[in-house]
DNA sequence: TCATTTGCCTTGCATTGCAAGATAGGTTTA
DNA sequence: TAAACCTATCTTGCAATGCAAGGCAAATGA
């Protein structure tokens, strides 16, 4: 198993967090993300999930002007979005407290 | 996106810890996994995991009778198994901080 | 004998993330 | 002006994961 095989359903709630402070387009979604440790997270696994993102109406998209390169599209949070950030948020928490449990135990009940 | 969706990857880890403990046979790990939290977590998803992780000699089985139905296939961690649960919890360890990082951030780097 | 409980397994599907590469605009250097 | 190199977006095709739905089998009790 990678490590990346874990990432499963979390990386949509990390996009929106990170969308939450404010627009950013996806290059610079990638950029943060490898700061944050996620490395080796390729655009053919980001620019996918945006698009799906934004056909699920979870984010707004407008294009500018890059000061170099190709125009960028920024991204930001909807009323729909911030829902489902909310709700990502308290998953994730169950999430971790399960895990953790199983994990320090390492086994029982 | 369900909840279910953000196991991808955890689960198998998660039965690691579980059998490094002792011998669990796959009902019973459905059971013990519904009482640390992860509901609905179906038969359909246990076995066929049970048996890749056989495999992938990362677990030993034997059979046993049952008091109460038909035999028991009883689950214990191989060597290979143990360094891959170490792993595991390496990796489990990063994620957790990483996604407690943006999510508590809420965003920015 | 028939229903219930325990216990294992299979099939077919949707979703996720990734490698690899195509496409384009802009700057720098030769 | 041409070559090289960033920036930036998107597509295709694939493997892996988890799930719903269901079947099979052994023991117990009504």
């Amino acid at each position: 198993m990678s490590s990346t095989q874990m990432l499963k359903g979390i990386l949509e709630g990390c996009l929106l967090a990170i969308m939450k402070e404010g627009e950013v387009y996806g290059y610079e979604l990638a950029e943060k993300l490898n700061r944050y440790g996620f490395e080796s997270l390729s655009e053919g696994t980001i620019y996918p999930l945006l698009i799906r993102m934004q056909k699920e109406k979870l984010v707004l998209t407008t294009l500018r002007k890059s000061t170099a390169g190709p125009n960028r599209k920024y991204y930001s949070l909807s009323e729909k979005g911030e829902k489902e950030l909310n709700l990502f948020i308290e998953r994730w928490n169950r999430l971790s407290v399960n895990v953790n449990q199983i994990v320090k135990n390492k086994g029982g009940v």
